[in-house]
DNA sequence: CCTTCATATCGACGGTTGTCGATGCCTACT
DNA sequence: AGTAGGCATCGACAACCGTCGATATGAAGG
């Protein structure tokens, strides 16, 4: 557990590639989507797609101040920490979580609107 | 294509397993779902996570009266009739479509609820 | 009955994925 | 300078997945 007093060094705001806010705007139901449009989305739902995965998006958002390091998750799903690490990587680069690199603590956190967007286009409800 | 006369003959209304409902009071975020959740929530969306299938879904939503058969949906996504078939497949068993066989065709609709259950236990907002 | 046609199933093949142990990197503390 | 610890990366392996051609099933029509 890292102690959560004053940090001294850099931070590292990591925000890797992929918006998924590229699709949100499009309905998915009500006339066809395009394949490129499918291509966007699907990447993102496949990185929601693993237990482990909703898990990890579902404890960093409950936890203290919105944000958990790799410590903090790696016991409670009975993974070793290079799994752990993986998985939240590809969330990472999914759009759905940001890393942020404090000291020797990595700290990821649920980016805003992400899975609202997702929600969104999913929705036949407008 | 199939003719839009009258039908002679039985039909056969295929549901199979999995409701996706189960999973549909639960918020994701603010304190971490269980593991039966998140291995429920995780097949429904890795049938949608997919670039062909949620082409498919988007397709037999917007097809006339809300229902396709394979063979009208074949041909746009340029994929083989046992691929399609097999796609469709994954869809009705996670719950997100239907299947309903009249004579030689095969109807496949979506089943009204269930992208909006997917849809609210990804949503932040209430 | 035999043919045609829409669909499902089967078996196979290559590519992707989840997991691990081992290792390397980097920060902080002594 | 040396050490300890958190995390990322690497290589490997088994399991799974998307796709195809071939084949089976079963209904409609001649």
């Amino acid at each position: 557990m890292p102690h959560n007093g004053h940090v001294t060094t850099a931070q590292t705001q990591t925000r890797t590639t992929l918006p998924v806010v590229e699709t949100c705007c499009t309905p998915l139901l009500r006339e066809p989507i395009t394949a490129s449009q499918a291509a966007d989305l699907a990447r993102v739902l496949k990185a929601l797609a693993d237990p482990i995965r909703l898990r990890l998006v579902s404890m960093v958002a409950g936890h203290d101040s919105g944000e958990a390091c790799v410590c903090d998750l790696t016991e409670p799903l009975g993974l070793t920490q290079p799994t752990i690490s993986h998985h939240l990587k590809t969330l990472v680069e999914a759009g759905i979580l940001t890393r942020d690199k404090r000291g020797v603590w990595a700290y990821y956190a649920l980016v805003p609107s992400a899975l609202d967007a997702v929600s969104a286009v999913l929705s036949t409800t407008r």
